[in-house]
DNA sequence: CCTTGACTTGACCGATCGGTCTAATATACT
DNA sequence: AGTATATTAGACCGATCGGTCAAGTCAAGG
């Protein structure tokens, strides 16, 4: 009965775990399934196949995600330019932890799907961008609300959002590249630096 | 008598632009041949295996990319801050001109490969780990300037060279999920907003 | 002319890939 | 109880993976 769910969930856990360790291509059906301590044919029953897996991981991800320490850190409760330090802060920690359990940087998960898979996988590709969207709406409430508020002089809060969201996954990038999350704790706070004006012609 | 050199640079551009356009587990040695023209037992003879493949790859790119448009870009002859929209245009009309031909927007071969087999790979990783601060010294220099002729006021350089470098990186990113050039065109030019000031204290 | 060593050829290797299939089993409804 | 359905088990599939190897081709040097 709920032994459904269990299967499915820890299928489910299992590949976002390797997925996120390691990547897409590297981690094979077989390896899920042993340590998800499944059997193949339970495993294609609930999935058709490594693609809809993936599918299932990131949207799995993103609503742990977005219910999880992006709900905190966007909470409408801090200031608008403090919630930004908080998201930094966030990734610090949770690649901090990671590294010290797994002895490397795993980075984001929807930056190195998107990496790996988005030149070969449409429907991959289109759904890791909808996440970022999503994100990058996040961040443009928040810089609205802080011009609102006269924390910051008007700018254009659309591209200076999603400017900001690229930061972020690049300071990740080069942190999970150089194995070190102190790269995200030095360069992180810098996002608040990024601003993008309303073009005025065009 | 040059036909070696032919071979070789017939496989390195062959596996560069394959792992460029898509990946690099994705990329089989045997499709590298096929297209290169090569037998297997040639690939074997000049490269010892895969990984080795990967790295020639990497410092191929890596020169070609510092002599090439990165040079022009941070050309001396060009006021500092300028070097860095340079860069920008560059890496976006490169863009623009790959997903024109392939359909799909490539990315950084570099930020490609860093988020695929960083976490798998410790020799690959470090050679990455040392292009990217290569390029993040580029950067740095064009900084130094322009603070030395009073362009911007003083700043911590080496953290801003990194940071924009990440910023770079991240747009690439984005770009490369949204499959659309333009979004480096769009957001590139912020990449001089971007500010890190040095730490009083500690 | 003969040897040497770089280079090429392509068959071959075991392992693993994503995915299929049939049969057994557990569960739920009538 | 009987039947339908959901789930599991695991053998099996062809294809492909990175890599090996023995046999040869070929040009340069003695």
């Amino acid at each position: 009965m709920n032994s459904e769910l269990d299967t499915k969930e820890r299928i489910l856990a299992t590949a976002r775990e390797l997925f996120h360790g390691r990547s897409y291509a590297d981690v094979g059906i077989k390896e899920i399934c042993s340590l998800a301590k499944v059997q193949k044919g339970s495993f294609y029953h609930f999935f058709p196949s490594k693609q809809d897996l993936a599918m299932a991981v990131i949207d799995n991800m993103s609503d742990d995600w977005a219910n999880g320490f992006v709900a905190e850190a966007f909470d409408e409760a801090l200031a608008p330019i403090e919630r930004l330090d908080y998201m930094v802060d966030a990734v610090y920690y949770w690649q901090k932890a990671a590294k010290s359990i797994e002895g490397r940087m795993p980075g984001c998960l929807f930056g190195n799907l998107a990496l790996e898979v988005s030149t070969r996988d449409e429907v991959l590709r289109a759904r890791l961008n909808a996440v970022f969207e999503k994100a990058s709406s996040r961040f443009n409430e928040a810089l609205e609300q802080a011009i609102e508020i006269g924390d910051i002089p008007p700018l254009d809060t659309k591209a200076t959002a999603t400017a900001m969201l690229a930061y972020l996954e690049g300071v990740i990038l080069l942190a999970k590249t150089r194995n070190d999350p102190e790269v995200v704790r030095n360069l992180g706070p810098a996002i608040k630096s990024i601003r993008i004006e309303y073009k005025h012609k065009n």
